[in-house]
DNA sequence: TCGAATAATACTGTATCCATAATTATGAAT
DNA sequence: ATTCATAATTATGGATACAGTATTATTCGA
């Protein structure tokens, strides 16, 4: 009995290690992927009961690593397994929406104040490197203009998650990274898009060139404020798209 | 195919649906559960391998639901798993939790804020039911001074996950509840337990006794940013521990 | 004709089995 | 003696098979 010692001894950093994984990914993993595409896509839909066998079978496996991807899933929140019942895509509920976005822009709210912060602390200490990554955040933000100009929201919405994710990136905080993510895989499952909203991406625009400005004069407290505007501001945006989509 | 339409048409939420089983859990269910408790009491020890077919066997179940309940952990981050290679325990880096802390203490602040918040809207608008709810807290806060005084650390750490516990309930925001309590499993992986130095039991109480001041005088601001430090306090003691454990 | 009880159905949950890949041990060659 | 190659061991990953239970359909009685 234990037969094959634990070869690697020791550290393995939880957050770190998920990506350590050259070999292909496993099965389940793969399996799980391919589910969370389904669900944001709608095409397994809030509340529809998820058939084991016929997925099974048209994805050419067995079950078993079918259910494994269904408890990953359930883990992350995005279905729900009723014990002798079967597991169901899960649904967010108006209420749900309204708790999840504070949340959202506390967190996101912090991460431009620590980005603004790092990029304060870059630039005296290290010099150039603080105006490339502010630079990049401008590119960025530049591409989200010509989009918003040529009404191409798919693009502009691509940008969009570019821009948060390098601001997360710069805050360099990989636990307040882990639960934005964590947190905005719930959004995805309304596939509501408050960037539909006519005259949101201006607002957007416009919240996002106050963050910038905000950054760039260092004032990482009004950069959080900024953010944490944007964010509720995209809530309300959902809000107005319920009533007349 | 899809024999069985889904019974449940619709809403699924997926924080409340987890309390909806009232069905004997099932076995991977049980099982995740048996191995976080292993965890915790570092019985499976971080970086430690865990060898799926001796578990099974002293559990008396075959393979399958353990690897269930392993895929379970792997997505909560309480386990890691390399393909091919099997599952570790997960362990966290001095340079993790100076990470987790900062974003735990935004979380609990704010529920702080909210509960603050929560209060006072109660107060205005259904008279007793307020202060029904802060003299709970009180009373918890008063068992934390009995403990303390007897110096009993397990009863205090217990009373203190009770207060945190009854501020969240208070707060009343599920999502907010869900992030802390899924960080605060992380720093269960540590089992270093911040309360254990010296002097650190009396120090906490002052910051709960501060925070509680807040609430009492509805300042939602004082109130988060009392918690705030609390949190960070926390990190502090438990950084001065490392060097003199 | 409608309701209740019972039988049939099929899906979930668990166990067993097999194939594959990784690691260690063994042996040969430098 | 050390290093590299090869073979044996064994654990993981996946498939299949089976048992148990919830749901649905059917049948019997009122």
């Amino acid at each position: 009995m234990n037969a094959r010692p634990p070869i690697n001894p020791v550290p393995v950093n939880p957050v770190a290690a998920a990506r350590t994984s050259l070999a292909a990914p496993a099965l389940y993993e793969q399996v799980a992927e391919r589910l969370r595409t389904r669900i944001y896509a709608h095409e397994l839909a809030p509340g529809a009961w998820i058939d084991e066998q016929s997925l099974a079978d048209e994805f050419g496996i067995s079950r078993t690593p079918l259910r494994e991807a269904l408890k990953v899933l359930a883990a992350e929140g995005l279905v729900v397994l009723k014990p002798r019942r079967g597991c169901y895509v899960a649904a967010l509920a108006e209420r749900d929406l309204d708790e999840i976005f504070p949340v959202l822009a506390l967190l996101e709210g912090r991460v431009a104040e620590e980005a603004t912060r790092r990029l304060a602390g870059l630039e005296a200490g290290v010099g150039r490197l603080a105006s490339a990554d502010f630079s990049r955040l401008e590119e960025i933000h530049a591409d989200l203009e010509r989009h918003a100009a040529a009404h191409d929201i798919d693009r502009f919405f691509a940008a969009n998650q570019e821009f948060h994710s390098a601001l997360q990136e710069l805050a360099g905080n990989r636990w307040l990274s882990q639960l934005i993510d964590d947190t905005r895989k719930f959004l995805k499952l309304t596939r509501r898009d408050s960037l539909r909203l006519d005259g949101r991406l201006k607002q957007s625009l416009a919240e996002h060139r106050a963050i910038l400005a905000a950054m760039k004069k260092q004032d990482a407290a009004a950069a959080a404020l900024h953010m944490h505007n944007h964010i509720l501001s995209g809530r309300a945006a959902l809000a107005k798209l319920l009533v007349q989509p």
